[in-house]
DNA sequence: CGTTTTAATTTAACATGTTAAATATTTTTG
DNA sequence: CAAAAATATTTAACATGTTAAATTAAAACG
């Protein structure tokens, strides 16, 4: 049988596809005291008045042993608070405190901007195009048994 | 300005995609004791006589101070071999021990199977396409600046 | 030719990724 | 209802990601 080489691989590409985007928002966020995975947590708070960590973990792509380092570190900085649900005493709520809103208020327009030299640069159309096709791949891929 | 939600963000569909990929090779790597990351060391090793770090890494796609400690682990396993260069003491060379070459082989039909099922469920085609148009936006994006 | 500068690699420190196990709480069952 | 199974979260352990600093050797310079 024949090996593919490394460099014709999907999983490669995909790799590098991604380091070349964030390499533009590392600095940035640095800047701001984040990791991107912080920001990440940040970011889905900011568009929901609160979540449970399961709920947080699926939209921001993160385990939850990742999760529930990143909430510790967070909420030491002070940009969260935890609530535990009434009735169920092994959930719990997250959601962005004042000063937590306030980073994010900071942060997005600058990350905004980052994304949409990216976009300039590489043509809205093509994004798009990439966007659709990556969404289509990781629907199929994750059907597989 | 309005932020963009980040869920419709290119770096968590590339995110995204990525783990649905390889979420089918970890559990086979794990099987055969190696990491993903030493996989792909193995994996460029496979196809080069012998190789200095500083290229291995370009090529693995990996930044050095985890290639060195990657490198540690494959030589403790007894999976490489280093040595020096004879002119200039600072660079040393990679190569594949036998048991190297080994590992390599019984894992690399067993990868490309996996591989294959997946380029089959989504489509060559559009496999194809999808690699062509993530290898445009690595080379624009990495110019950016 | 000795000193400074550049280059290759490793070490350090801290954050996250990955898997397994532990903990605490709920739900199911017999 | 009491024991067992399931669920949510955290902890543990080890590997890697990221940045900065240290180490060593080579090249450039005065």
């Amino acid at each position: 049988m024949t090996i593919r080489p490394i460099e014709q691989s999907l999983p490669m590409q995909l790799l590098q596809a991604r380091e070349a985007a964030m390499a533009h928002f590392r600095p940035m966020l640095r800047e701001h005291g984040l990791t991107e995975q912080q920001w990440r947590v940040v970011r889905v708070l900011a568009s929901a008045e609160q979540l449970d960590t399961g709920e947080l973990a699926t939209r921001a792509v993160l385990l939850a042993p990742s999760l529930s380092r990143i909430l510790q570190s967070l909420e030491s900085a002070g940009l969260i608070t935890r609530a535990a649900d009434k009735t169920d005493q092994r959930r719990q709520y997250i959601r962005l405190s004042k000063a937590g809103r306030a980073r994010f208020d900071k942060i997005g327009p600058e990350s905004e901007s980052l994304y949409q030299s990216i976009e300039s640069s590489f043509g809205r159309d093509k994004l798009n195009a990439l966007y659709t096709l990556l969404a289509e791949f990781t629907a199929t891929t994750n059907q597989i048994r």
